[in-house]
DNA sequence: TCTGGGGTCCTAGGACCC
DNA sequence: TCTGGGGTCCTAGGACCC
């Protein structure tokens, strides 16, 4: 039973959030101050926009447009490929100067982090606001970038103040004033309250966060999952979900996907699609030391309806021989002529780490041959740049690239994140 | 937002077992 | 071969995030 003293009426905590304001930009600028006021975006290697300034967003540019329409109609906005290792090494740089002043932090994104100043606003005599407003003074002054913090009792509520003036904003949420920012949010902006979620509420009149927090907790339970009992907690200034300061060492599962246009109806092709996706997900989890027990193949329609293949191995795996087999052998189980697919892909699943990569059907020996292989294969392309070496079957694809080298170049640098 | 790529977590319901 | 009731395990897919 616990013991704790009568009067521990817990005080609310101090829940710091902090989000890059058009991070890549912003590193961008960063990095070269004359980019400064002007419109820019990034994204040029994935042909879309990825990231954009303030200004690129005034002329009407929006994320995910075609890197070719910016071309064609707004010749004045300058186009950047991204440069990961940047934004690496700035993430890290903004995150340890949030470690000045918490013990607790956690990296939720490339630019995004929670921090647990509770404790620490005794310690060092400042307040949580004064805390929060010295990480921005030293993120501006050491980094040049510019940021947006939110302090609240949760973290739900931090992501709603740090959103609530962007760029460069700093807003505090008392727990006595949690009422005044939730009527002014939509149910549907709240951190893990999606389209399908909020259309749901709204069909139960549950317009704005504080509709939402303002249900009873029964009528929440009988109503939705365990999810969205708990953003209800967290919107009522109850601490629920922890701050995990664990760095992220490793992977549940590894996907590599790809979209391409127009649709087909190509079987060769779409196999060797799903092919490169095997390679280059294996590549992955034997960089991480990670073997898969299962593995699901999928191809998207036109109409996005995911046709999913999902297999058992007998033996956990990071090689993509016996995948390939598989996928052939299985393939005709979600493939018809008569549609036409938009999207194929690969997830690893149920990974496990430090495993023996035995090489499953083929048995232990021709398996362990593979290993060596494959320990050869990643070694050259350590050296040369990777894709110098690839299965036959993935040589369709790959001729058909343009963008290629680019392309792989970012996804090394993406392994590391 | 007529929809890119890489992730995580949760759960309904089927499989299986007394 | 009529077919109860209750439990656990597992998977496929849904929903969401950046």
């Amino acid at each position: 039973m616990s013991k704790l003293p009568h009067n521990s009426i817990k005080k609310p905590k101090a829940i710091l959030h902090m989000d890059g304001d058009a991070f890549f930009v912003g590193v961008e600028v960063a990095k070269n101050p004359k980019l400064r006021g002007l419109p820019v975006v990034t994204g040029e290697e994935r042909g879309i926009v990825s990231a954009l300034s303030y200004e690129a967003k005034a002329l009407g540019i929006t994320r995910g447009m075609p890197i070719f329409q910016i071309k064609r109609n707004f010749s004045n906005v300058i186009i950047l490929p991204g440069d990961y290792k940047s934004y690496i090494r700035y993430s890290t740089k903004m995150f340890d100067i949030v470690r000045r002043y918490a013990d607790d932090v956690e990296e939720y994104s490339i630019d995004e982090c929670f921090a647990d100043l509770t404790g620490v606003t005794l310690h060092l005599k400042m307040t949580a606001f004064q805390i929060a407003k010295r990480i921005k003074e030293e993120v501006s002054k050491e980094l040049d970038l510019s940021v947006s913090i939110g302090v609240a009792p949760t973290k739900v509520l931090a992501k709603v103040a740090s959103k609530w003036q962007k760029p460069n904003g700093l807003t505090l949420i008392k727990k006595d004033d949690i009422g005044i920012f939730l009527k002014e949010t939509a149910i549907g902006k709240i951190w893990g309250i999606g389209p399908k979620i909020s259309a749901f509420l709204h069909t139960k009149c549950v317009e704005t966060a504080y509709d939402f927090a303002n249900k009873d907790r029964e009528w929440v339970r009988e109503n939705l999952s365990r999810p969205y009992e708990i953003i209800f907690e967290e919107l009522n200034g109850v601490y629920t979900i922890p701050i995990d300061p664990k760095p992220k060492t490793s992977y549940s599962s590894i996907q590599k996907t790809r979209s391409f246009s127009p649709a087909t109806n190509n079987k060769a092709f779409l196999l060797s699609e799903i092919s490169k996706h095997i390679e280059e997900a294996c590549f992955k989890a034997r960089y991480f030391n990670l073997t898969a027990k299962k593995i699901t193949f999928f191809i998207k329609t036109k109409n996005f309806r995911y046709k999913t293949l999902s297999l058992d191995l007998l033996h956990s795996t990071n090689t993509p021989e016996a995948l390939q087999s598989l996928l052939e052998e299985r393939f005709y189980e979600i493939y018809e002529k008569k549609e036409l697919y938009r999207t194929t892909g690969v997830v690893l699943r149920d990974l496990r780490s430090n495993g023996f990569a035995q090489g499953n059907l083929f048995g232990v020996t021709k398996a362990d041959r593979f290993e060596a292989v494959h320990k050869k294969i990643d070694a050259l392309e350590e050296k040369l740049g990777k894709r110098v070496v690839h299965l036959a079957s993935t040589h369709e694809s790959l001729t058909r690239e343009k963008i290629g080298s680019d392309a792989e170049e970012i996804d090394r640098h993406l392994l590391f994140l």
